[in-house]
DNA sequence: CGTATGACCAATTATGAAATCTGGTCAAAA
DNA sequence: TTTTGACCAGATTTCATAATTGGTCATACG
């Protein structure tokens, strides 16, 4: 039944298999909740026996956490190889835009943002207060180095955009997706394209994070890169914490696990 | 929908007994959520028969559907009172402000805006879409209005002014309280009286509402009185196809049902 | 030797039938 | 004419039993 018994003196290989457990466990979140997912279930899509489960997490809910951190983790480290790219992907306005489409692209995402009862079971308000602290540490020094290098409007300081961020965020990430077109009312069932819509909305909250937050400042290439990479550094120190670290060094855009 | 009462002639006299069974009901709603009150408990709170109740709505759902429309009533009310008395309330930033507290103050709204399975029982998506259809609607021509008075920044259309502001203001008011001091970690515990919380919160969701979406045109006097006329007026229509009309005119502002 | 496994057990969860409660009605009372 | 509460069907709760499942660990295996 097993391919690789017993024989590995390679970490590499438990670390592949740990992988493949994740993939089956987020598919079958994805498809029936947690509420509906046995350890056993996850063990039969792996080809592995059960108690090789808990070789890798001491208990189921750990197991489905992983699940959800390393969807966290794809998506940072999506937004991250867009920075390298591209240094101003590090200013609010495209950073909120970048941001909720790799939210909304990942149901796993979305649902845990909404905390969807149904995909989290249980999980749903279990959040680890560890992560929400590292989080709010990382959000905040994220604004507070946007304010050091003057991208932020000075009306408003950088904690208090940290907050009203993040609140805005999570807004249009729950608004309903009837971004109507300006056309008039006639248009309401036509049925754009939902990743059109979704473009929008990203745009949208991309235009209002920028009026509401942003300095309208001119900045030199330099600087932003510089700006880029020490953000860059701030989100990677983040995930790496979470034990993903190799999805940002590989810049792991793969499968977003949308359906 | 309600037939008088009584011995009287004197359709008040019904009203009063409405106004009391709404009393009632928000109160045990409040205190034991949507799915522990019965219809019974109500009729008694009330004294007065079971059967009276259905004199007044045709249905339990209907008769809480309608303890949270008066709340939207009152909330809506008080603002327009406000408008009335300062009419640069109309404006977005103001406007906010004033309804974020309106519906934080208010319990049941707040369970409403958020969705508060344990408040609202199964009620809680089942959305008269009528109501959102008619506060689509208001909504888009308030902010059509304000475009009209060049009270808007130009860079975003009414339309997506609109969806923003509702995406925003909702975002803020799922927030988590935690908006702590700008002095540093130490603060954390520090229990600020919530209700100072409440009012930074409204104040950072004004700021914010004002550096996005308002022009900073200078406006007459007269003209921002002409304006929050049209808006009193606006609204007045929304409230009143809801049977609340009485609340508007008569400018309740008294209890806020708060706990 | 160390890794992987699945039978095993306690504890949770599903099941379903009986008992209880409650929304809604309406004949009678006021 | 208005109000009421006994009444009933359908929904909900209870509670005991059955089935499932998270987690362990002695054993099999390479």
């Amino acid at each position: 039944m097993s391919l690789t018994a017993g024989r590995s003196r390679d970490p590499s290989r438990g670390q592949e298999r740990a992988a493949r457990i994740l993939d089956v466990t987020e598919d079958l979140l994805l498809r029936h909740g947690a509420r509906r997912v046995t350890v056993e279930d996850v063990a039969v899509g792996a080809n592995i026996g059960k108690g090789t489960v808990y070789l890798h997490w001491e208990t189921r809910e750990k197991l489905f956490a992983a699940v959800f951190d390393r969807a966290v983790a794809q998506a940072i480290a999506e937004l991250l190889a867009a920075m390298r790219v591209q240094p101003s992907t590090c200013l609010p306005h495209q950073f909120a835009h970048d941001y909720f489409l790799a939210v909304m692209h990942r149901p796993l995402l979305r649902g845990l943002l909404v905390a969807d009862q149904e995909l989290l079971g249980r999980l749903a308000r279990q959040h680890d207060p560890a992560w929400d602290e590292r989080h709010h540490l990382v959000s905040d020094r994220y604004f507070w180095l946007l304010a050091e290098h003057g991208m932020l409007r000075t009306e408003l300081g950088p904690d208090e955009v940290a907050y009203a961020f993040q609140a805005t965020f999570e807004g249009f990430v729950r608004a309903e997706g009837e971004l109507v077109d300006g056309g008039g009312a006639a248009a309401r069932a036509a049925a754009q394209p939902a990743v059109a819509n979704l473009e929008r909305r990203a745009d949208l909250l991309a235009r209002t994070v920028e009026l509401a937050f942003e300095s309208n400042r001119p900045v030199a290439a330099d600087e932003l890169r510089l700006l880029a990479a020490d953000v860059v550094d701030l989100f990677t120190d983040l995930v790496d914490r979470r034990g993903f670290a190799d999805l940002v060094d590989r810049a792991e855009l793969g499968t977003p696990a949308a359906s």
